[in-house]
DNA sequence: GTAAATTGCCTAAAAATCTTAGGCAAATAT
DNA sequence: ATATTTGCCTAAGATTTTTAGGCAATTTAC
């Protein structure tokens, strides 16, 4: 019998366009086959199982955002790195709302350690190079980011902010230019102010970073 | 033979607890009337289809959240209630998971405008009558802190921050710390300020609104 | 209190998906 | 040209969703 070609790469590349189109949690094996115009069964020897697929199409979306993430941050900084990133996550969810929403699938730690989700927190982090942050304000800030674009990008095309004024564009860039007035101007700790409590927010850190699927 | 006495109600309750046992998107019909000792057929005349259930249980969530965020925000204002309602959230997510996860359920436009949605954003625009904003740039902040409770809420679930430090506590309260001086200090339009720009920002606004599952 | 109407849960059955086991034929290596 | 590997297949069981129609328990009417 003819053989199509089958690969784990061609499988996880279609499960990606079909995530585009019919949403991340409507893709199927049995669709998948459909469309290879195969029988279910065959797609099992290139992809353990569903789940596997899924996480498959997961980390080829954080690949790619990552990508882009890094060819945008090229040669920017401050506000305009800031901007740059930002702009990748909404335009590569806009684009790809099925692979953007598999980038947000639950991967169990060890592949999530393996996963592109480091660099998408390193990235974050090198913009916060652009402002006058030390630790522990910088993962705080870190983490602020984080929550923001992914919590905006989520919001806006779930059709949260949908048809009504003012309209989206006017709002993301006024958000843009208030983050980074937060960030040229990030308040003191309470804490550090007061200069009192003995267990204040001094503690020197590491390793903690944000963004998609990493800890941050 | 016995009747157990099932109800649209006991149902979808019995479903907002077995999502916060098993994920939300693991809630299935099978599994409910397993749990009622109910042949699965039964259910189909409390509840329309397995949709219709998981849109039941996220309008509850969403009602449960906004009778949290409104016993909340009583008596409260400036930045103790946007700590008010952020912990509402935060507190929620962690105690009721799966209830979250489906307060983020699509809705289809009809149904959503019937939601409790309308409240949270009615809650997150009372909060900013304590910082000096107007429209537009009250919208916008409605949007912002929108995008940043549910980014950080759902990151935070997410596992997004685990095992590093600082520990997210730290993070939260200066996170709202970060947003309160932002709110206060909120950075004027550079078209207004330039002051030339005819598509300024100026066009007054009225229905724009912002919490889950609503048109913000 | 009994008869009639309603309603609740049932059996039966079709369609779809996921997954495993084992087989034959096509590609590849010797 | 033969041997080996590999790709896609058939077959089959388990789950889930959903619809249709039936009988018995409950509620309503007299």
């Amino acid at each position: 019998m003819a053989r199509v070609g089958l690969t784990t790469e061609r499988l996880v590349l279609a499960g990606a366009e079909l995530a585009d189109e019919v949403g991340f949690d409507q893709v199927t094996v049995s669709e998948l086959a459909r469309r290879f115009d195969v029988k279910v069964a065959s797609l099992y020897s290139h992809v353990k199982n569903s789940q596997d697929l899924k996480t498959r199409i997961a980390l080829l979306a954080l690949e790619e955002l990552a990508d882009r993430g890094a060819a945008a941050l090229a040669g920017r900084a401050g506000k305009d790195a800031l901007a740059a990133l930002a702009n990748v996550y909404r335009d590569y969810a806009r684009e790809h709302p099925g692979r953007y929403a598999a980038a947000q699938f639950r991967l169990d730690p060890a592949t999530a350690a393996a996963s592109a989700g480091g660099r998408h927190a390193q990235m974050t982090r090198a913009i916060l190079r652009g402002y006058a942050l030390t630790e522990p304000d910088q993962t705080h800030a870190v983490r602020l980011l984080g929550s923001f674009f992914h919590g905006y990008v989520s919001l806006e095309m779930g059709g949260g902010f949908s048809h009504s004024a003012p309209d989206t564009q006017e709002t993301w860039v006024r958000m843009l230019d208030a983050l980074d007035a937060l960030l040229r101007n990030w308040p003191a700790s309470a804490a550090a102010t007061a200069a009192t409590t003995a267990t204040a927010a001094t503690t020197a850190t590491t390793g903690a970073e944000t963004g998609p699927a990493s800890a941050h």
